[in-house]
DNA sequence: ATTAGCACTCTCAAGGCGAGAGTGCTAAAA
DNA sequence: TTTTAGCACTCTCGCCTTGAGAGTGCTAAT
């Protein structure tokens, strides 16, 4: 597929620089007078030519400027930009902003979405880390009024679940504080199935407890993802080719309807990736929502171990260039953020 | 101000009936067919007439039908459709849905907030119940790796706040859970200032996990509110207002930017109620935002002790009738269970 | 007090027109 | 053989005009 002369990769790079800058179809005539080429627009003329029967480019009409195809775009991310790294500069204001937050856990994900959609000038999507294998930490007791108790569950890792409990009739908060006691020291560090695998608790609060704290589990561990955090929606919405016409809807629609995003986030990061980002451009002909829209995912995390995705959601027309680094580098970044505090006790 | 006719009041309530369906300007003559009414189209001419010099009504340009001002829906909402309940079959859909999930407290919010947009046909903001002051119930360090331990913090009412610790030197898990068992016994159900006012502990790990525990406490009570959740963007976005012109963009960033929300929702909730429902029409000047649309907001949960805000944002033009009630109800429905899960350690 | 009738106003969609931008092709130049 | 100049052609877009339709306000009659 690399059968294009080096001048048609040039011409073809042009074409993508100036559509994503301007929004506009562009024309030979503008193409060399932007950016001083030394030859004429017959010649260009000629190459686009080439260019649009190859599938890479395409004019909206028979007289307007080529616009880069689905096909162009994938061209150019793969042949043209791909091997380069962040700007210093760059990096250094992302991971000043993070060593300011690196206290508070809480705010890493949304901030992390932020920076992303910031830097992008797109939409971000970030899901907070995720095991694959819960491991029991601890759980918390608290009573209320009737016969209900709230159920705090920790994991290993620092992921919190809730659920209420119903009783049969009021319990006293020491012996729910005790039954909590003995619970935790019988399963402290356990995966579901050495739980599942521990003989039923003559106590039936226990008992009860128990199959509450395995429901827990199990859901944490059928999930896909972590929690998901998104941000920068604007910045797609002001974009002029959302202006108007449904599209725009179709895009808060899939950042709104989460299973949506899920479908998305799991089948995209089975696939083979391009320096650790996956670059997925119109949806591939499998996803309806993202018509005009490319997205770029990367993973992040301890691979089989506790993993999350983050990416950047914007129309297709996008700064690749600029994209794929930034995501690159953050996913590293939230890589280091896991590793230092997320695992640990796994190997105690 | 309640100066109108009987008739006058008719067709102000049709106009704005007929208008919040159409979303097209309304006429004389389209008001006399679609309702069968016994008077002439010169009659309601006369009529429309008055209701626009007083404010209620005006026209968008001279030779087009009318379409209600502000004036004219805070005339609607306040002396037309105020005291009308939910439907029967609408409350049951909804208690039903949430007596499926009533284990559940993560999906609570969520579902209200779903639940909301549903039935409302709009975009919906829940926050999570908020209690000006914490009580502490317990405490737990997780170690990770290196010098850095989770800290998990649990509220009686069941808040959970986690924090990063950095120590000097790493320490062994026993001598951390050590320490949070000393902690969890000293601070049991205590408020901030009680625990502000414990005397320094000497062991310097402690002190440092007091620190973070207060640090923590005090954040979480100088929040306005607990976590915000929106569903239904895409409602409001499909409603033909916002097709195109920058409001949508204008809605959209009020959703992202939870700040403007938080504003938004602490500034109103003080103001006077209408059945403990508040109807915010237009921004009401203050609001650039929110130029075109409306809100509808309630509080819930136990005033004083523990509480939250939910409401309803759409276009101006919205059907109040079903929109108010719908509020109050699922306010009640949360109130209920907040008063059933939440509270009670209170009385100890 | 209500209504029929009428002249008037204004928007909106459709059609026509010219300017502008860009193309493809051909033939000449390098 | 490759590049370039020239030219005829095509298509969109903005602008204007025009006519239909909807709705109004006013006046005079009921």
């Amino acid at each position: 597929m690399n059968d294009l002369t080096e001048r048609q990769r040039l011409i073809l790079a042009l074409v993508v620089r100036h559509y994503t800058e301007t929004a506009q179809p562009v024309g030979s005539q503008r193409l060399v007078d932007c950016y001083k080429l030394n030859m004429s627009t017959a010649t260009v003329r000629n190459e686009m030519g080439m260019l649009t029967e190859c599938g890479y480019l395409r004019q909206p009409h028979t007289s307007a400027g080529r616009v880069p195809t689905e096909e162009g775009y994938r061209y150019f991310v793969t042949h043209v930009v791909y091997p380069s790294d962040l700007p210093e500069p760059a990096r250094d204001t992302i991971s000043h902003q993070f060593y300011q937050a690196r206290q508070d856990v809480e705010v890493w994900m949304p901030l992390a979405a932020s920076i992303l959609a910031q830097h992008s000038r797109a939409a971000s999507i970030v899901t907070a880390p995720h095991s694959e294998r819960s491991h029991y930490k601890h759980v918390e007791l608290i009573s209320t009024q009737g016969r209900q108790v709230l159920m705090v569950l920790v994991m290993t890792g620092g992921e919190v679940s809730q659920q209420i409990l119903t009783l049969a009739e009021p319990v006293a908060q020491e012996r729910m504080s005790a039954a909590a006691d003995r619970l935790n020291q019988i399963c402290l560090g356990r995966t579901t199935e050495e739980i599942a695998a521990i003989p039923p608790r003559a106590d039936s609060l226990e008992k009860d407890i128990l199959t509450l704290v395995l429901q827990d589990m199990n859901r944490g561990e059928q999930r896909v993802s972590g929690e998901i955090y998104l941000d920068g929606l604007t910045n797609v919405l002001s974009e002029p080719e959302f202006l108007e016409s449904g599209d725009a809807r179709r895009a808060v629609h899939l950042f709104e309807e989460r299973s949506l995003l899920q479908d998305l986030l799991a089948r995209t990061t089975n696939n083979a990736t391009v320096g650790g980002v996956q670059v997925l451009i119109g949806g591939e002909g499998k996803w309806e929502e993202l018509k005009q829209c490319s997205v770029v995912l990367a993973r992040y995390g301890i691979p089989g171990l506790i993993t999350g995705t983050l990416g950047v959601f914007g129309p297709m027309r996008m700064p690749y260039a600029r994209t794929i680094p930034t995501v690159r580098f953050m996913a590293d970044l939230l890589s280091g953020l896991v590793s230092e505090t997320m695992v640990g006790d796994e190997n105690e």
